[in-house]
DNA sequence: ACATTTATGTCAGCCATGTTGACTTTTTTC
DNA sequence: GAAAAAAGTCAACATGGCTGACATAAATGT
């Protein structure tokens, strides 16, 4: 398994390096693009949902959110029916970086897959769910599937009302 | 890809979290552990070999390595043909420690592999490495085809000697 | 009504690991 | 004998983790 071991060290180095680049020129980091990848992916998300998912500390995060915040990536609104809470959307400015990476990181993944055989993505994806420990396997699988749910509820509204 | 994008960044966690919790017990990081794994896989290689591989500074290395060293996890030894190299190898107990690493992780991956079906090793294994930039493809699998067979020699001279 | 809990934010300081720049020593190469 | 290469070191800085302590606003329970 050694093989396995480095090339997923060489690929991830690679896969994350992308967005990367394109950070520097904000003067953000990679902390700051996992906000905005969480935040797009499950619009009005509560700041504790974000560190559930990010495993970080409150204090952490606050760094990171405060500046896109404040450089107008992201917009922070209070719940309606918990005026405690802070509902995390993406600002057009915010939803335009977040669609670089997401282009990027996509192509590079599309590409490897053409290049690795036709069935290779239901594997591909089989064998990365089960890399995660078991007893995060489930609820990472839900949330992926509640993001990937919203989108259609999206871009359905969005052919009902403008086209 | 939004699926796979987040599943890679999960499965990544959780994959270098196994050799973390070890580490901490050393007051070692992630750093640490990087270097013991290459060393382990190219034993004598000069730290110049390092760097390229780990795409860090002199600076970053020296640090971990000094203290790895400083331990006794890690042996420097001049190089015979040129003095001017210091030559890096596992002592028995960076051999120890290393071998946890890899087989907390090798234990990981074969499971993922086995829940994911018969041919998925292949696969997978051509699907990282088209993940890898193609500038740095070949060099990555001459790198650890180099490692293989370092280590077959190794084991084969092992049988002729011990048994 | 009042006490408690929850959601969030913030200050201060520490640690690990990356960076740049400058400089030294030893040894090899031309 | 000069230049180049391999390695190491000092200093300073950035990012993004961490802990601990504390503050505020709003919801909840009794």
């Amino acid at each position: 398994m050694l093989d396995l071991i480095e090339l997923l060290f060489f690929a991830y180095r690679n896969f994350v390096s992308d967005p990367d680049e394109i950070l520097q020129g904000f003067g953000f980091g990679r902390a700051h693009h996992r906000v905005l990848h969480f935040v797009n992916r499950h619009p009005g998300m509560r700041v504790t949902d974000l560190l559930d998912i990010l495993r970080i500390t409150k204090q952490s995060l606050g760094r990171v959110l405060r500046e896109l915040v404040d450089q107008g990536f992201i917009d922070s609104r209070a719940g309606a029916s918990d005026r405690r809470q802070r509902l995390l959307y993406l600002t057009p400015k915010g939803e335009a970086l977040t669609q670089e990476f997401v282009a990027i990181q996509s192509r590079r993944i599309r590409r490897a897959l053409e290049e690795s055989g036709g069935e290779s993505r239901e594997l591909v994806r089989r064998f990365l769910v089960a890399m995660i420990d078991p007893e995060d396997r489930s609820s990472t699988e839900k949330l992926i599937a509640r993001a990937d749910q919203a989108v259609e509820a999206r871009s359905a509204a969005r052919g009902r009302t403008a086209g």
